[in-house]
DNA sequence: AAAAAGACTACTAAATCCATATACTTTGTA
DNA sequence: TACAAAGTATATGGATTTAGTAGTCTTTTT
């Protein structure tokens, strides 16, 4: 499971790149539109700004916006911005490995080449969605939703 | 993330899908022979037990085994007995769904669109290995190992 | 009867997560 | 220049979950 932190800041970024290019957004925007609760989405900006995918503005007008286009940022790094590993075995993670402490032999493990395969999986789906796409999809479902 | 539960509960299955149809297997074996406390073993082994995944016998010569074919066992059973949801949202979920708190409306909802497809994407490897893939897969590593 | 093994219940220590509080810094503007 | 708006940073606390332990009871075999 993906914690809250992580998507929070799906949906942060999500709003941000709905207004990229426009005057940066107030944290206590963000956080009234998306019901995401102010002190803690401050932290999480934070991070996505400390990471690189967000510039922040101080003082009166001030706010947060994207760096890049939202084209260009995939969900696999905020994911590893906000500290969910994408594998569901430390053994089998790229970027938080940690050794299973009661595993004998990792090598001929075939739990562990399983889950190669699911994180694969996950990592692609991952690795090609950008904020755009989420943007595009939301659009999609409202229009399906008319019909 | 896995806990370590299930992975524990996985890899007690393999160990008893190698023994299959042979003479039930102690806890204390399994739980030495993979490193797994005991105690903690003997709780997930009762509820592979009471899902009718294993059954058991008490008393001298007792122990346990597998009620199937490890071949009919899928890690999909597996996870779900062991509390482990495969969905990384819970609103995703399909065995455990919860509505997002903080959501507006779900069915425009772009990132669980997203996770829709990533639930998908894992569900159908859990759902396509069985304990005894599981097995398959470790000959076919100790024989590459071996080259 | 005794020993072997599982069944069941309860408890606790540690970790993590979510959220809030508080104090500080920067920047715009009246 | 003073004040208010907004982000920065750290700390803290409560709730929940996880992992593991302990102890007692029940069943079965010898």
């Amino acid at each position: 499971m993906l914690s809250k932190k992580t998507r929070y800041a799906m949906k942060a970024l999500v709003v941000l790149g709905k207004h990229f290019g426009q005057a940066p957004l107030q944290i206590s925007r963000i956080a009234s539109e998306e019901n995401i609760p102010k002190k803690f989405l401050e932290q999480i900006l934070l991070d996505l700004r400390n990471a690189g995918l967000l510039f922040s503005k101080k003082g009166a007008g001030g706010g947060y916006g994207l760096v890049k286009d939202p084209s260009e940022i995939f969900l696999v790094q905020v994911l590893r911005i906000t500290g969910g590993p994408v594998a569901l075995l430390p053994c089998v993670s790229l970027n938080f490995y940690q050794k299973c402490e009661e595993c004998i032999n990792e090598g001929t493990c075939g739990v562990r080449d399983v889950f190669v395969d699911v994180r694969n999986a996950t990592l692609k789906v991952l690795s090609e969605t950008s904020i755009a796409d989420i943007i595009t999809r939301e659009e999609i479902l409202i229009e399906k939703l008319r019909l």
